[in-house]
DNA sequence: TTTCCAAACTGGTATATACCATTACATCCA
DNA sequence: TGGATGTAATGGTATATACCAGTTTGGAAA
């Protein structure tokens, strides 16, 4: 759950997140208003209504003004290729994949995964850096940097030149991949991407970054990776929510 | 500008993106706290950090407990989650949108539209090309081929200089944008991109995609677009549906 | 000069309160 | 029955206030 220390609106938050995941609250139900939620839960309106606009955030509930908080559709068609981990992509697509690792250790966040991540100076992450190849072609190189409170002793664990990071973190501490925010952006290859992936400089590349959320919304990932610009396409489903009326 | 009867707090966003968009507030800068920006509007501290919480979620700023509210880098984050146009993104900005119409005709599909809707030899669609300009900057080219079955004598109705296209489609032939398929790839900018987008040969663009369905599941549009890849960044917010068992 | 600490800020959390516009629903009246 | 009306409930906006936990900064102490 929830840390104990943890502000108490997210305390909120995450106890309706999991009655919605739960499907205790389905989806079109009115969730209980937030006056009702400021009473049940002693605490005032504005910490209640705080709550709920983090699910809003979330995408979890949708609030109408004058009739309450609806559980939203389950729309979730978003299934951009990648909140399955690369291994899992390339296994869908009949590639073989593999990785060699760069670097493989503990250290202090760096400032931009800091700022990502809101963490205190000096916090501790795993840091792994890979050279992911599929079909023994290099296609990318990808710097992971996981929290090592969400995952004490995680680098003791698996070989990850083989094994599925996502799948280490969920079988052995639970931590489930959930939401993500992600970010896409065109860049060209400088000396040292070009090195690795097989490109001369100047090469496109897509530049991508991901911040990743468990399941109780709490961040434990930043991924910085650079993908060979000829050999990757990134695919989003889109589902428009409804509400789009001038 | 934000209506004269919007909220206070919206106000005060938009001015303060207006700021932003203008280049007042530079990239990296930090701006007013919302203590000075309370007393200086004459508001709450409250409704001071409603405005920056907004400008925030837009993705313009970046709040730093203990120091100040910074400005981001000035790119362009286009939210693939939301289906909205050009148009709208650029509302939220804070930044003048609009376009220059290069083609706008009606032709047979090319091959590439042809396979992308499936359609059959020589079906007709109406073919938009346009630079789209952000604070009179050109920092797209799109090209947008909409079925002439799915709204026939389009073009005769709005110029799409200045107009919507979505909403054009909705009001006037109920065909309404209601999931799209998009693909997103870096690439280089050739010599016609380079000259009508103010860059060189050489330089990163981020080459989109997408197939647009109507309410009914029926493919109608198909945009292909060139984006300056040092003004855009795309971003996407993940949600993993549950059942993704290894 | 260097070190250290307190004061002055910063955004973050939380409360209590007030009024608004919209919505839903029960009630009353013709 | 049908329409209008009132009322209670909802989320939305806004204020005033308080304290917290970080950061910055400047001055006092070593």
């Amino acid at each position: 759950m929830t840390g104990e220390d943890a502000p108490q609106y997210l305390q909120i938050a995450d106890s309706l997140a999991a009655e919605i995941a739960a499907g205790r609250l389905k989806a079109g139900q009115k969730i209980a208003s937030e006056r009702a939620i400021a009473e049940d839960v002693g605490v005032s309106r504005m910490t209640a209504r705080h709550a709920i606009r983090v699910l809003t955030e979330r995408g979890l509930v949708e609030a109408r003004a004058g009739q309450g908080t609806f559980v939203g559709a389950r729309v979730i068609e978003q299934k951009l290729n990648s909140l399955t981990g690369f291994t899992e992509q390339m296994a869908l697509l009949g590639r073989k994949s593999s990785s060699i690792i760069v670097t493989c250790d503990r250290r202090a966040a760096d400032a931009e995964c800091q700022r990502a991540m809101k963490l205190a100076p000096g916090e501790q992450v795993y840091r792994l850096e890979r050279i992911r190849l599929a079909d023994n072609a290099p296609v990318a190189r990808e710097t992971t940097e996981v929290l090592v409170s969400a995952a004490p002793g995680l680098l003791d664990l698996a070989d990850f030149g083989r094994e599925s990071l996502y799948r280490t973190l969920t079988e052995h501490f639970g931590v489930r991949p959930t939401t993500a925010s992600q970010t896409l952006a065109a860049g060209i290859a400088d000396e040292t991407n070009a090195r690795v992936l097989s490109l001369r400089p100047g090469d496109p590349v897509l530049k991508l970054t991901r911040l990743t959320f468990d399941d109780r919304g709490a961040p434990f990932e930043y991924v910085r990776s650079v993908y060979r610009g000829d050999a990757f396409v990134m695919k989003v489903n889109l589902t428009v929510s409804e509400e789009n009326a001038p």
